[in-house]
DNA sequence: AATATCCCCAACCGCGCTGCT
DNA sequence: TAGCAGCGCGGTTGGGGATAT
């Protein structure tokens, strides 16, 4: 049996307050991160070092970019998914500002239901039954979000319908890379990363 | 105006991976 | 090599705001 991450009594859980927000950041501004199962007690808090990482990644890092995702976003995306799937962490790694978490909802919020009104299935980025493939150009006309995507708006099942029996990464990849020779700054070197994150501060 | 339902997103949970002893 | 500790990831939940009835 696993031990729990840390004793969940005497501790705070659910929404974070402004104070504990603020001791976090004050904490982690003079220590910097690492450690985090250290870093509640040091920091006076009440949570475990779990929960303090999620809250910093998540929601606290002054790298953050927040608000609405951009069309170029929501296309990257799509085509991120399309070659790894859910990898969130791997995805989000390719937006700077993002975290894999917010990926992650904007995924299972939006982008999928999107895909869904273009007739293509979210889960292996191929046509659906319902759409005909002639009609998936027009297919954002039934597009119930309000991004107000064009005709630039990925079209992953071009160019995964060529390569549908190979399940092969790499060979996605490869398939990436021809594709997006119209996004010259999509970076395929698909490590853990983030992009303006600092390395020495992790792990 | 009150209530019901939907939707978003922050947070939690459990498991896997990695490094250390 | 096995066991442990700590971190990171992905799936899921639930609170609360927005919208519909």
């Amino acid at each position: 049996m696993r031990k729990p991450c840390c004793d969940k009594q005497d501790k705070n859980k659910g929404a974070w307050s402004k104070q504990e927000d603020q001791k976090l950041i004050d904490y982690i501004r003079a220590h910097g991160e690492g450690c985090w199962r250290s870093i509640p007690q040091a920091a006076g808090l009440l949570r475990c070092g779990k929960s303090c990482r999620l809250r910093w990644i998540n929601y606290l890092r002054p790298d953050l970019k927040r608000g609405n995702f951009a069309e170029d976003e929501e296309d990257l995306i799509i085509k991120l998914h399309a070659l790894l799937g859910n990898r969130w962490s791997l995805i989000a790694g390719r937006l700077p500002g993002r975290t894999d978490n917010e990926v992650k909802n904007y995924w299972n919020s939006h982008l999928r239901r999107k895909l869904i009104n273009m007739g293509i299935d979210p889960n292996n980025h191929r046509l659906g039954r319902r759409t005909p493939s002639h009609q998936q150009h027009k297919g954002v006309s039934n597009n119930s979000t309000s991004s107000g995507s064009k005709s630039q708006v990925c079209q992953p099942q071009q160019w995964l319908r060529s390569h549908r029996d190979n399940d092969q990464v790499s060979d996605m990849a490869s398939c990436l890379d021809d594709h997006t020779s119209t996004l010259p700054d999509l970076n395929l070197d698909l490590t853990t990363e983030r992009v303006g994150w600092d390395p020495s501060t992790k792990r």
